[in-house]
RNA sequence: GUCCCCAUCGACUAGCGGCCUAGGUCAUGGCCCUUUCAAGGCCAAAACGGGGGUUCGAAUCCCCCUGGGGACGCCA
């Protein structure tokens, strides 16, 4: 049997780093199975639905590579099956009509809680008389469909990370699966969408685990079987609370936006609550190979975004310098290093470059594009601590001198550059040592960089004689 | 309050009764390399939450406690 798996967020919020590893796990189980991964927007609740929010959703799952095989569905565009299906349940006295107000129901709800009761409902609506019925009726109330429970037995939740995991039917009440307003509630939308459309594996958070056994009497009640059920642990901040905008990024688009590579998220998160063996760095082919629901580590995992950034810098030491290089490109426009037109008009291959001579020095594509500004643009600062420090009168001379000599030096290349520097300090009776940290500053404004002569090639003969003249108006 | 889940270094984790004086990775500290900063190499510090069992033997199995998280909606 093909395994079919679906993602299923809500558009109620941006595709957040948790969520991201939940599909990231449906989308290897999917592909590791050779099955079909499924996606599908919950979206029944229409006040809170965001439809802004889908294309940024579709877009962040994109950017990690998570291509869906089906949909995306909307549950909105569904009411009318739930519907049916909930008439179904009526018709055969599994579920009956409820004409309690929403309002009468919180009443009640906050009652139980304040008195320290677990809140449930009464059963009021569980066997009216026609007479009742049409009493509720007359008064105008527009009953919701809820389905009977039963009182007594458990229920048991096979999970494939957990374990199995039973429920005491005692627990449960006679839930609503269709509003009063014909909307179908949660469970009941899930339940009819993952029996529609054949998911064999649900793969979702946590969360969830305490809906399940609700789910499950859906299903029996539908007569349909169970599927495979997963729940996947939380991912939780540094502090050990529910990540939230307050810790920072937690979105998938705001990593893409701080220059995180998705190949460094997609291992990051793989790597969160799963593990195999010592192995760190996984290729996204070696990730479908190896994953299995039963590897995955049942505890909550806090996000950590160190570890991050060394995958990132990782991915951004051993990745190809030309792709590397037209991703730093759009972050010099964002950076205001250049104008978009100018950036346009950087030369791949510079770009390439500057990705090889500063990616062991950046964690991201932003600081990986830092150094443009005094590579490509003369609009650099100088750090006026180190410009005193460095730039001595008698610096400022052997900076002069070594100006001349490199002029002419051809190519402009940095190993030609560097014998020609070498010679001329040892003519002075100087080393390189003498004048590096002035160089580096006359050059770059700062002293922490790159090696000097790379740094001048990239710059070009133009820039760097004229800067090393300049030194002395610092 | 009730129910459910979880529990190894600061973090992610290995471990599925003896291979554990508990391994790897990130972060941290030190040393080396070095034109700076990085990167890299080497080294160090750092954990089985507590208490009971079971067993010849427990990080590993069971129970209790504690701690953390989640759920209890005509939200998802």
């Amino acid at each position: 049997m093909t395994v079919r798996v679906r993602f299923a967020p809500s558009p109620t919020g941006e595709l957040h780093v948790g969520g991201a590893r939940t599909a990231l796990f449906n989308w290897l189980f999917a592909r590791k199975q050779r099955g079909v991964f499924i996606l599908r927007f919950e979206d029944t609740d229409i006040e809170r639905n965001r439809p802004e929010l889908i294309e940024p959703i579709l877009e962040s799952l994109r950017w990690l590579g998570l291509l869906w095989d089906e949909g995306p569905y909307f549950q909105s565009q569904r009411f009318g099956v739930y519907r049916e299906w909930a008439e179904r349940l009526l018709s055969e006295g599994k579920a009956y009509k409820c004409y309690c107000t929403p309002e009468e129901l919180e009443e009640k709800r906050k009652r139980a809680l304040a008195a320290q009761q677990k809140p449930k409902y009464d059963g009021r609506c569980r066997s009216l008389t026609a007479h009742e019925e049409q009493r509720f009726l007359s008064e105008g109330r527009q009953p919701a469909l809820r389905l009977r429970v039963p009182q007594s037995g458990t229920i048991a939740v096979e999970d494939a990370i957990r374990g199995r995991v039973e429920f005491d039917s005692s627990e449960l009440d006679d839930f609503i699966i269709l509003r009063s307003d014909g909307r179908p509630t949660y469970n009941f939308a899930v339940v009819v969408d993952d029996v529609t459309m054949g998911i064999t594996h649900v793969i979702r958070a946590d969360e969830h685990l305490n809906n399940t056994p609700k789910q499950i009497l859906i299903y029996q009640a539908l007569g349909y079987p169970v599927p495979v059920f997963a729940h996947v642990p939380m991912v939780l901040a540094k502090d050990r609370s529910k990540l939230s905008k307050r810790h920072g990024a937690t979105a998938v688009l705001e990593f893409r936006d701080r220059g995180i590579l998705p190949e460094a998220l997609v291992n990051y998160l793989a790597r969160l609550g799963w593990s195999h063996g010592d192995q760190e760095i996984f290729s996204t082919e070696e990730l479908i190979e190896k994953f299995s629901l039963e590897a995955v580590h049942p505890s909550a995992a806090i996000f950590d975004e160190e570890k991050l950034l060394w995958l990132n810098q990782h991915y951004l030491k051993t990745g190809d310098p030309k792709r590397i290089g037209e991703l730093v490109r759009p972050f010099l426009v964002k950076l205001n290093i250049l104008s978009e037109a100018e950036a346009d008009a950087v030369p791949s291959d510079t770009l390439a470059q500057i990705v090889v001579v500063f990616r062991e020095r950046a964690k991201t594509l932003a600081e990986l594009a830092e150094p443009a500004r005094y590579i490509l643009t003369d609009n650099l600062v100088y750090d006026s601590d180190a410009a005193q420090k460095f730039l001595t009168p008698e610096k400022v001379e052997l900076l002069r001198g070594l100006a001349g000599v490199l002029e002419s030096v051809e190519p402009f290349r940095a190993s030609a550059l560097e014998a020609a520097a070498r010679s001329y300090l040892e003519s002075q009776g100087k080393t390189l040592k003498d004048v590096a940290q002035p160089c580096r500053v006359a050059l770059t404004g700062r002293t922490a960089g790159a090696g000097l002569f790379e740094t001048m090639e990239l710059m070009g003969r133009e820039r760097t004689i004229a800067r090393l003249r300049r030194a002395g108006a610092l």
